[in-house]
DNA sequence: ATGTATGCAAAACATTTGCACCTGG
DNA sequence: CCAGGTGCAAATGTTTTGCATACAT
């Protein structure tokens, strides 16, 4: 993501913006809140108000740059969308998130779906569990 | 779901709680928010203050009663716990859900925490879709 | 009687919005 | 220059809480 995909989605190139982009690319987390991106841009003295970030975040995402996920938590997640689906794994004990994709789930839904004869908008797989580090603690 | 049961799981059985479970038992709809259940109260003078809803539905999913559950708008819902577990199917243009359970979904979350080396703690899939209903309106 | 539950009003908290000012192209 | 973006403060909306009173057993 660079300032020139910014520009083709009809955004301007802001300040705010492509720090808030820099904080996704650098962070080494991937799945971050409103409030850790506000965090992170607090740290190194990028400091953006959270009104702002939110509504950045809002319009990344009308744009498909980032998604934002739910997981059941108090506030919103958002993640770099890099155009692969893929479903969630989130321990409950430290908050880490993994990906995955499985071929077999996704088709069993649209089976699912048609058998109700509704069509699939979207979808949200999360799976709630005790991480291997969590577990040997 | 009885006066007895309430009793069994520790439960003072009061006005209040007894007016929330029988909103559930007596709604056509399955999957009600504090707030729907306070309309249903209004709605048949049996008024009980939000406050007390959102006790007694906290109260009632730590004994089991229901569960909360979050289809990403901007509410909880609440579902009388029958104790079979089932993911759900939610209408984008209407809000109607479905339930479903699918063995071959359940099993494959299973070996897939399993290849993470995690033990699963719960899950929630929800399948958002137009439903047949809204497809053809 | 006494520990719980309720009602009310106020707090908490994440997210959004109104509006005046600034800025990118 | 000017539409669009930002900053600030205030609003929103759901859910939670403190506290004094009422109730179940």
């Amino acid at each position: 993501m660079n300032s020139g995909d910014l520009k083709d989605l009809g955004l301007k190139i802001t300040k705010p913006r492509m720090k808030i982009l820099k904080a996704f690319e650098t962070s080494k987390k991937r799945h971050l809140s409103a409030d850790s991106v506000f965090e992170i841009l607090v740290k190194s003295g990028e400091d953006v108000p959270l009104a702002t970030i939110y509504r950045v975040l809002n319009q990344f995402e009308s744009a498909g740059i980032i998604k934002r996920l739910n997981f059941n938590q108090d506030q919103f997640l958002y993640e770099l969308d890099d155009g692969q689906h893929h479903d969630h794994l989130i321990c409950v004990k430290c908050g880490c998130v993994e990906e995955f994709f499985d071929d077999l789930i996704e088709q069993r839904q649209e089976e699912i779906a048609k058998e109700k004869g509704s069509d699939i908008v979207d979808h949200s797989l999360c799976i709630y569990v005790t991480c291997i580090k969590c577990k040997t603690n």
